[in-house]
RNA sequence: GGGCGGGUAGCUCAGUUGGUUAGAGCAACUGGUUUACACCCAGUAGGUCGCAGGUUCGAGUCCUGUCCCGCCCACCA
């Protein structure tokens, strides 16, 4: 039996702890089944829970549970990112609270205070994930600096390298001062900001006395500046290429060149070009060979290149006092007020600084085969716009900036001979473990950016590249993953750099077999025992675009998709909507207008707060966040609990044990329409269910459960059946509940399997209950006669509107339910046999003992449906002239209809046109509305009279 | 500058290949303890479908233009 009053969180702990316990989320290999692997996107350990979280990993949840219910092999890979320039930029906060930098206490002591902090603080994310529900195997928890996990990290740098894919080179790169290291373009934010244009004036070496004038946002770099460039077609300038002006700052003559990339029409049309600190600049200067001199430190000061006066200066400071400087010299011309982009450091929050400088970088493997495998649709992106983002992103993807000057991360698996010269690869030493001479050798300094190592989360999480920790983790079996499920805010960041690193890194044999590598496809496929992928459902063939390298084109269809499939990290990206408040605004710190979710599950539930932020999340927008759907979640699973408690009114003395048995219960002689309609109604309902959740419609799969539970099964057949409360009724709630806690589950498990205990529905979990399929269900209920079922959904549905429009009529002149008024109803023929067949409910329904047939019209306040014409009567007197001007409006609205449709009648152009079907309708709701109208003209008159 | 979303009731959203009188939930209002549930039940009201054209017998839906709002990408110093 069940409690009286629904309260989620003891329930809720008792239920995962239960689950937890019993190992049943852990995977299971059988190879009769197909798998269905999810990896979490590993939050940040510096992270905290917010809704973003709470939404991904219900949606996660809910697909995992699904696949259990299918008897998928089900495998909810969870685990943590080490989170490099967050924690390292959490950790230098702590440090400054004691007066201290990182190198003050050293390179290692401060990895230790990380890791130190990642172990205390590290998992709090993931136990807040437990609070709501989630399925994960825990036994495969993975961390990205696990060794393991390291290992891969640099069992993949090393690969690139020896491969030719990574490279260390002296570039412009984004550089943040604060976190002191360079970032990859995706880290850099472009913000509109208010800044000045300052025009300058340089003096002509050759003609002294005469100017040239530039425009420039950043004065502070003028003494970087080695040229000035103009526009080749600029008629203004044509003259001056060729000749030289004086640099303003740190006086030298600088050349005036020619260059296409200059606009005309921008400031003066004269550019100062300073190649070490703009990107635009750095192109121009390779093309005309310039020297580029940094000006800029990496703390963001001034160096000794940019004179004594400004050396050691901040580089804002700097930008007020050169223009000071300049104004005192006569060179300032005037300052304008302008906007800009500026890119800021993401993590940071300061504007970066391009800058010259040797890093590593990765130039992206398999760029067309990730291109193809999602326009083919072997990945498929939910909802499918975003592949063109995706797209667009990887036709100009630039080499990516792999190395960081931090020391929080996989430090670069390259040592370099010491006292050598660095820049002579002979020197170099670049393998996994390191040279076995340590001693004679110094690693690089930097480290992996973590997107670097996030890219291999689908190997690296199933034990690749150990041939061992694969075969132990049963790789084979569970890769490719199922659903990915994240924002489109890290398309670039993660996505695509998952697709184009598993591509790679699987599709060379000689990696998934010894180190000599002479393995072909056929061995690859005889190391994986088991192949899940045949008993999924191979996309459509989807015909080449034109554009793609047909080279690549042929490559790939000898290969086949077969083999492709089998390196694709996933199948389907399912990317969700970003959660904002009801103002629409984007939930953050500062604003403080993201709620707590923990409060939330608090007070709601976890059950609660997942079926109510899915109800509210349609498919692929961002989603308003209103506290009070959560709210209605909570509602939901009460009435839930408390549908269950009106079954428990009634015998209990009955097996319920399994579908089977339950069905064996009802009496086919007792069955009624209302019976085998809401049955109906449920096949109905799980047919539309399943294909609202095979499109990965969340909201949609919500609200047609809600609306079957709680409109047809609880406000009607309920309350119908409470008049005839008998074995076999009870047999069909105890059916329908049993479903619908089935369907229900895997958005809120634990009241479900609360209920399913409480009820005595198994012994077993509910969490491992399998989902019967529609035909199944057909089985099961052979001994019911559902022939006439659609027939008799349509019959409910006219005695419902008859009982609606009753209820209308009591509630219009305020008579309360109790009182008991009575009706008359005038019907023929079918109509008639119903109403007669229905009225003990109808009775019930209406809280009356009086509702009689009548031959004849009445004056009385009278309702058209379309069983009949019904009449009430109130015991007291009728005010005849509202009676009759309500009558007259309703009169008005049918003579609209009528007109509106007996145009589109006598319209030629529409009877030769429009499909029969939709002229029928035309011509049967004429007669409908045309027989209304004169009937209720009829009472009219008859009310006149009495008047 | 380019691309992608969105604009339907006070609010949040549905609205299938164009086809009867555009729907739901919340909020509002009215009434109500009946074999579970007031976290409930019954009922009422509320809409020029952003705007303007066009195609069509017929447009919320298709086309063109346009205006707002939001994202993403891009080297206007």
């Amino acid at each position: 039996m069940i409690e009286v009053s629904y309260s989620p969180s003891q329930l809720e702990q008792k239920w995962y702890q239960l689950w937890s316990e019993s190992n049943i989320f852990t995977r299971k290999v059988s190879p009769q089944k197909s798998s269905c692997t999810i990896l979490i996107p590993p939050p940040n350990v510096t992270g905290i829970l917010h809704m973003g979280h709470i939404l991904n990993n219900t949606i996660q949840d809910v697909l995992i549970r699904r696949a259990r219910q299918k008897d998928r092999s089900a495998f909810w890979i969870p685990g943590t990112d080490h989170a490099g320039i967050s924690l390292q930029i959490k950790m230098e906060k702590e440090l400054a609270k004691q007066q201290l930098t990182r190198y003050d206490v050293g390179r290692e002591a401060f990895v230790e205070l990380a890791q130190e902090w990642r172990q205390k603080h590290g998992s709090i994310i993931l136990e807040q994930l437990e609070k709501l529900g989630v399925s994960c195997d825990w036994s495969a928890i993975k961390y990205t600096l696990d060794p393991d996990y390291s290992h891969a990290v640099l069992f993949a740098f090393v690969k690139f390298y020896q491969q030719g894919y990574i490279y260390r080179g002296l570039r412009l790169i984004n550089w943040c001062p604060v976190s002191m290291t360079a970032l990859s373009d995706e880290e850099v934010i472009m913000r509109q900001q208010n800044s000045f244009l300052y025009y300058i004036k340089y003096e002509f070496v050759e003609q002294p006395g005469e100017f040239l004038v530039i425009a420039t946002t950043r004065p502070e770099t003028i003494m970087g500046d080695v040229a000035i460039a103009v526009h080749p077609s600029d008629k203004r300038y044509q003259n001056f290429i060729g000749l030289h002006c004086w640099r303003p700052i740190v006086r030298e003559a600088i050349p005036i060149i020619a260059d296409e990339a200059v606009l005309q029409d921008f400031g003066t049309g004269a550019l100062k070009i300073t190649p070490a600190h703009d990107i635009v600049d750095f192109e121009i200067g390779q093309r005309h060979k310039l020297d580029a001199i940094g000006v800029i430190d990496k703390n963001g000061k001034l160096n000794t290149f940019a004179g004594p006066e400004f050396a050691g200066m901040d580089r804002f400071e700097a930008r007020k006092k050169v223009a000071e400087y300049l104004n005192t010299q006569g060179l300032l011309l005037r300052e304008e007020a302008c906007v800009n982009n500026v890119g800021f450091s993401e993590r940071a929050g300061v504007p970066i600084e391009p800058m010259l400088s040797e890093q590593w970088f990765l130039k992206y493997p398999c760029v067309e085969e990730a291109k193809l495998v999602v326009q083919k649709g072997l990945i498929h992106f939910c909802p499918e716009r975003w592949a063109k983002t995706y797209m667009h992103w990887l036709e100009n993807i630039k080499d990516w900036c792999i190395s960081r000057q931090l020391w929080w991360g996989h430090r670069i698996p390259v040592w370099y001979r010491k006292g050598t010269d660095r820049n002579d690869t002979e020197n170099w030493h670049i393998s996994v473990d390191g040279p076995e001479d340590p001693e004679n050798w110094e690693q690089d300094e930097d480290v992996l950016d973590t997107w670097f190592s996030s890219a291999i989360w689908p190997l690296a999480t199933l034990g690749w590249p150990d041939e061992k920790m694969m075969n132990t983790m049963n790789f084979n079996y569970f890769y490719p993953t199922a659903d990915l499920v994240t924002g489109p805010d890290i398309i670039f960041f993660w996505v695509a750099r998952m697709i184009m690193f598993s591509l790679h890194l699987l599709d060379t044999p000689k990696m998934l077999l010894s180190e000599e590598g002479e393995g072909d496809e056929e061995e690859i496929r005889a190391t994986r025992p088991y192949d899940s992928s045949q008993e999924v459902q191979s996309p459509e063939p989807v015909s080449f675009d034109s554009e793609l390298n047909t080279s690549l084109e042929s490559e790939w269809k000898s290969k086949g998709d077969y083999l492709l499939e089998k390196y694709i990290p996933f199948k389907n990206v399912y990317f969700t909507g970003i959660i904002r408040d009801h103002l629409g605004r984007k939930m953050s710190k500062s604003l403080g207008n993201s709620p707590d979710p923990l409060d939330l599950i608090e007070k709601y539930g976890a059950d609660g707060i997942r079926i109510g932020l899915l109800s509210m999340a349609p498919n692929g927008q961002d989603i308003l966040f209103s506290e009070d759907r959560v709210a209605q979640g909570k509602k939901l699973c009460t009435k839930l609990w408390n549908s269950f408690r009106f079954r428990q009114q009634n015998s209990m003395e009955v097996d319920r044990s399994s579908v089977g048995v339950i069905i064996e219960r009802i009496d086919v002689h007792d069955l009624e329409a209302d019976d085998i309609a809401v049955l109906g109604k449920l096949l109905n309902t799980i047919n539309e269910f399943e294909e609202a959740m095979d499109d990965y419609e969340f909201n949609r799969a919500v609200q047609i459960l809600q609306t079957f539970f709680w409109n047809h099964y609880c406000d009607w057949y309920i309350e119908v059946s409470k008049s005839r409360i008998n074995n076999t009724v009870l047999a069909i709630h105890d059916f329908i509940l049993y479903q619908l806690l089935l369907l229900f589950h895997p958005f809120i498990p634990f009241i479900t399997e609360e209920l399913w205990h409480a009820h005595g529905y198994g012994t077993g979990f509910l969490a491992e209950e399998l989902l019967e399929s529609k035909e199944q269900l057909c089985k099961y209920l052979s001994k019911i006669d559902l022939s006439r079922v659609e027939e008799l959904i349509k019959e409910i549905e006219l005695v419902q509107n008859l009982v609606v429009a009753a209820r209308g009529l009591k509630a219009q002149f305020g008579l309360s339910a109790a009182r008991d008024v009575r009706f008359y109803f005038k019907a023929e023929g079918m109509a008639k046999e119903i109403v007669a067949c229905h009225l003990r409910d109808i009775k019930h329904l209406l809280w009356t003992q009086f509702f009689e047939e009548t031959e004849e019209g009445l004056e009385l306040p009278v309702e058209i449906v379309e069983l009949g014409t019904l009449y009430i009567n109130m015991a007291g007197s009728l005010d005849v002239g509202a009676e009759k001007r309500r009558l007259r409006q309703e009169i008005e609205n049918l003579e609209r209809l009528i007109a509106i449709n007996k145009k589109k009648l006598q319209n030629e152009d529409f009877l030769e046109r429009a499909p029969e079907g939709v002229i029928e309708g035309a011509k049967k709701l004429l007669g409908e509305n045309v027989e209304k109208k004169e009937e209720l003209e009829a009472i009219f008159l008859r009310l006149s009279a009495i008047e």
